[in-house]
DNA sequence: ACCTGAACACCGTTCAAGT
DNA sequence: ACCTGAACACCGTTCAAGT
């Protein structure tokens, strides 16, 4: 029997899947879990404070993934290029957290800034690797991640909108421009 | 004196940027444009065509600033740096109708396809013309193009959302993820 | 501590009607 | 062709009250 407070987590993250945060309103949020339209406001101080957990919690369950990536590939080189296909996956089919988790929050979200932090944390390490490796060019780690974070999520945000150009040619959707710019970085080897 | 319908579309734009899509509402959009709350239906089907209205008044716009950069430089690899540093400072100034642009649009929008494909051709034209002059390397311009707006676009986006890593850290901002990338691709000069 | 039901101000959209 | 005013169903949020 799930605390009420993560039916309410859970029945959220379903309407942001159906539709976006404006289908998510608090009265079919309270419906699906089984107490009032305003029962919500007992366990979140407003809408958006339940939308930052929906987020919070896709942020860590991604930084668990990663973790799983790390552990189930041994050269640092290879196991990069699927941390960032692993993200490119994870946003494509779940496009709506994927925007939720990016999006506009009016207030500050602490729990979700430490989430995204610890995340990136994680992938900064594993760049670092692939750097001793030689399987990445040399030069800040945390720099370099944000290179290879930034071109993922570009190439996802703008294959979401519709606005990359071959979308059926080939290899040119966001994995392909994952694997175009990990060629051209090259590294020592 | 302007058309309603462009007055509309000013009124529209201006609750954007100070407050995005959800202060965008039919009945402060007439307020402004001085006429009823349900005018807006006269020349736009719902809420959301109004907002398209904007966005592909944008992204023109923004089209026609890509021509400017293209006529105020020579050398085509120059030219490509300015073209994405306009396209950094362009969404970090108006942050909201970058969101809307790349936003969720629920129904088709032929006419904002219509302008983000002229944009992007655009673009892709002044890549191939680097290549030819050797500043990036050669390839698909297509996918060349895809590559850089990418990274330009997944930058922004990061930095908006405060997940870019080291932001007062010197140039990890947008700007030197762009200059970063390009020294990566080289070219054969 | 957690929940309910009524209420308030607001919104997108529709409709009948005006010029 | 363009606009208005009333109306409908809905929503986020607040509040007094219950256990």
């Amino acid at each position: 029997m799930a605390s009420t407070r993560a039916t309410l987590v859970e029945a959220a993250t379903a309407l942001i899947d159906e539709g976006g945060p404006d289908a998510v309103t608090l009265r079919e949020v309270g419906r699906r879990a089984g107490v009032s339209h305003n029962a919500p406001y007992k366990h979140f101080n407003d809408k958006e404070a339940l939308l930052a957990a929906v987020a919070t919690r896709e942020l860590t369950s991604r930084a668990a993934a990663l973790e799983a990536t790390r552990a189930a590939h041994a050269e640092p080189g290879v196991t990069v290029r699927a941390a960032l296909h692993g993200y490119v996956g994870w946003a494509l089919e779940w496009p709506r957290r994927f925007k939720l988790v990016y999006g506009p929050w009016s207030k500050g979200t602490p729990e979700l800034d430490v989430a995204a932090t610890k995340a990136r944390a994680s992938l900064v390490g594993l760049v670092a690797e692939a750097q001793q490796a030689g399987d990445l060019p040399d030069g800040d780690p945390e720099r370099l991640t944000a290179l290879l974070l930034a071109l993922a999520h570009g190439a996802v945000d703008l294959a979401l909108a519709g606005h990359l150009a071959a979308d059926g040619k080939g290899r040119a959707g966001p994995d392909g421009l994952v694997d175009d710019l990990l060629v051209h970085l090259g590294g020592r080897r």
